[in-house]
DNA sequence: TGGCAATACTG
DNA sequence: CAGTAT
DNA sequence: GCCA
């Protein structure tokens, strides 16, 4: 007897299709699938708004409302990449990424030339006091607060404390070095001088400056180095050159400060480091990793994070994870997506093929600027 | 209306 | 663990 | 706050 094969309804070649353009929309959400250039030009039709509405996300922060401060840069990132001024509502709401209190709020910007709601935000001189603290090198929101309901106003207040934690005085007394952006000839010079002792003290050793500079920046914020050594398949086995590398840089003089120090199982090791002749301290972070993470790694450490959100994101809606050590699948997550299994590894070496496997146009580092 | 990245180090 | 950091 |  022969056996009737009926299509599905769900199976039918027009349908699949349609199933697959759904999948293509949903992925087009992704940030990662587009990336940005960052490059706002001093001729942006919508900087002032801009420009407002990014110090709406930040108070949001400042103040710990959770993914506000987020949703706020998604859609400062939707006008970047605008070549036409928005100054009503009608066309706002259009946008992705942007709703109605968005929507609102940059028409308001556009009538009236600002936001009533930052405007008595930052009048409030608590805030100001908080803006302060939280610049500080380790401390957050919670420090900051007990700060300021003891009554302390000052940078000098806090310096009179008896128990600030070790990492907390040192954030205190090198705070303007720490605020203060790095041009990138700097962070060049300050690379040079790592990457010189790195390589005296083992040739197989690479080390690559990622971060802002990676991504092509003129200052950026502290200096981030990725190091690797061919043939190693686990960071405990970069941890001895770690610590030599420490040992020296610290020896001559370069390193000044040791802020975190790498477990012993760790890999990242966060401090500060002084140009030879230059006062100012910079923020400087090394994260060792195996050849066969390196790829992994330099992703994340190329960012920029709202690169990285996305892409993990997109991972994880695969039924992946992407992590500093590797792109992993058939990873099993509860219906609240807590995650029960690790997942098997699939790619860490190769930051390009990380993209291929998850579908995402590979993109040079500074096209991944989404803020 | 629920989800929003994922992990390392300090005290 | 909570907090802070990337 | 935005989105699926």
């Amino acid at each position: 007897m022969k056996i009737a094969i009926v299509h599905h309804p769900e199976t039918t070649p027009k349908i699949l299709a349609a199933q697959r353009m759904s999948e293509k929309d949903k992925l087009s959400s992704f940030t990662c699938m587009y990336g940005g250039t960052g490059k706002m030009h001093k001729d942006n039709p919508n900087r002032h708004t801009i420009d407002i509405l990014q110090q709406m996300g930040e108070y949001y922060a400042q103040i710990g409302v959770p993914w506000k401060p987020q949703a706020y840069q998604k859609a400062i990132g939707t006008l970047k990449k605008l070549e036409v001024k928005i100054d009503c509502f009608e066309d706002a709401i259009r946008l992705p990424n942007i709703g109605t209190r968005i929507a609102k709020k940059i028409e308001e910007i556009c009538t009236t030339g600002h936001l009533r709601t930052l405007d008595n935000a930052l009048a409030d001189p608590t805030h100001k006091t908080l803006q302060l603290f939280l610049r500080i090198y380790g401390v957050g929101l919670s420090q900051a607060h007990k700060w300021i309901q003891a009554g302390h106003k000052s940078l000098d207040d806090l310096l009179a404390l008896p128990d600030l934690h070790k990492n907390q005085r040192i954030g205190i007394d090198h705070y303007d070095d720490f605020n203060t952006r790095i041009p990138r000839d700097e962070v060049t010079a300050l690379g040079d001088i790592v990457k010189k002792v790195a390589a005296d003290i083992n040739l197989n050793v690479e080390a690559i400056i990622g971060g802002s500079y990676r991504r092509g920046a003129d200052t950026s914020g502290d200096i981030d180095f990725i190091i690797t050594k061919r043939n190693t398949r686990s960071s405990w086995d970069l941890l001895s050159f770690l610590e030599t590398l420490v040992a020296r840089l610290t020896c001559d003089g370069f390193l000044v400060a040791a802020l975190t120090v790498p477990a012993s199982s760790g890999s990242k090791w966060h401090g500060a480091c002084a140009l030879p002749g230059n006062p100012l301290w910079r923020r400087i972070d090394f994260l060792v990793v195996p050849e066969t993470e390196f790829g992994a790694a330099l992703l994340y450490f190329t960012g920029d994070d709202i690169f990285n959100r996305s892409i993990r994101l997109l991972a994880s809606k695969k039924n992946m994870r992407l992590n500093q050590k590797g792109l992993y699948k058939d990873v099993l997550r509860t219906f609240g997506r807590e995650k029960l299994s690790e997942g098997t590894l699939v790619e860490g070496g190769d930051e390009r093929k990380i993209f291929d496997l998850l579908g995402v146009p590979w993109r040079p580092p500074h096209e991944r600027i989404c803020r």
